[in-house]
DNA sequence: TTCCCCATCTGGCGCGAGTG
DNA sequence: CACTCGCGCCAGATGGGGAA
């Protein structure tokens, strides 16, 4: 990764602080045009004179100034919580580097579809932090630990969890999920792959254990009954099948996240070497 | 300064899609 | 199998920027 080269350049800046999608009134094209201007940071917007930025953005300085502070503020003590109402839904993945080892991968089965016909059997999460914690129903799976475990996450990841896994969490264990939630399934929708978990898995290249490959989501509902009626091994199947899907979300999450960064960053247009902004000294006339 | 055109933001509506 | 969320599309409002 980065030495001083890429320092000198600014690229270890994380993209949450090149982000101005935070601000009122700035959405993708003002990014951009801000980024085109060679603003690429927020230390940058604030040091920025009047003259090099759009109209929209200097009558709104104050507010902005406002807004990066409050953003500041709850970077430094770690709150990643506030970005989830700042950014737009589909750029929730840029607070994925500030997480940190605090990124948490979470997927649940349940006895069904629906709610409250179904219910949860088995809430499984990892972090780089504290390892992989399975939580399993009529042992240690309770409202309690469920809420103790997200409340350890600066950011989840998930498949489809925006709308299964999430809600029903919620509805169940009555707790309350107060953090950036980073849903796959359409950030690689966004990237034009379409599929479940599994699929994009395939497409991308990803083997999971041979001995789990073939169980779907339907076959953990099944684990469960038999699980239920005595078999001790379709437990162990049923985690084994839950913890291969948490860890798995790790690496899917790493090619999602470089490659959405790449094509924010890259707009598909041909890159025309003349395209470089020009250099505005800052000088004060004095 | 003022006018006008068009780029951009915002809000509402209906559709398609993967979860155990 | 039921459940909803994101997105594309459309229309209306706002405001930026060129020109007189």
């Amino acid at each position: 990764m980065g030495g001083a080269l890429l320092q000198a350049t600014g690229s270890v800046t994380s993209v949450l602080r090149r982000t101005f999608q935070i601000l009122s009134g700035v959405g993708e094209k003002t990014e951009q045009k801000l980024w085109q201007r060679g603003i690429t940071t927020w230390s940058d917007l604030r040091e920025a004179g009047d003259d090099r930025l759009p109209g929209r953005v200097q009558r709104r300085r104050e507010a902005h100034e406002d807004q990066l502070a409050m953003a500041e503020h709850h970077l430094a003590d770690d709150h990643t919580a506030p970005f989830d109402r700042w950014l737009p839904d589909r750029e929730i993945w840029r607070i994925l580097q500030e997480a940190g080892d605090r990124v948490m991968y979470l997927d649940i089965e349940t006895t069904g579809l629906s709610y409250p016909e179904g219910r949860a059997t088995v809430v499984g999460a990892h972090t780089d932090a504290e390892g992989t914690q399975l939580l399993v129903r009529g042992q240690d799976l309770s409202s309690r630990a469920v809420q103790d475990l997200i409340d350890d996450a600066a950011c989840l990841v998930t498949f489809n969890g925006r709308r299964f896994d999430v809600p029903w969490l919620e509805r169940e264990f009555d707790v309350s999920v107060d953090v950036p939630n980073v849903d796959l399934m359409y950030a690689f929708r966004r990237l034009d792959i379409t599929g479940g978990l599994k699929s994009i898995e395939k497409q991308l290249g990803l083997d999971r254990g041979e001995e789990i490959d073939d169980v779907g989501g339907y076959e953990a509902v099944k684990l469960w009954r038999r699980w239920e009626r005595g078999n001790h091994d379709a437990l162990e199947r049923l985690l084994t099948y839950n913890e291969a899907d948490v860890v798995n979300m790790q690496p899917l999450a790493d090619i999602a996240y470089e490659r959405l960064k790449a094509e924010v960053y890259d707009p598909h247009e041909p890159d025309d070497p003349q395209a470089q902004q020009a250099e505005i000294p800052v000088e004060d006339a004095g």
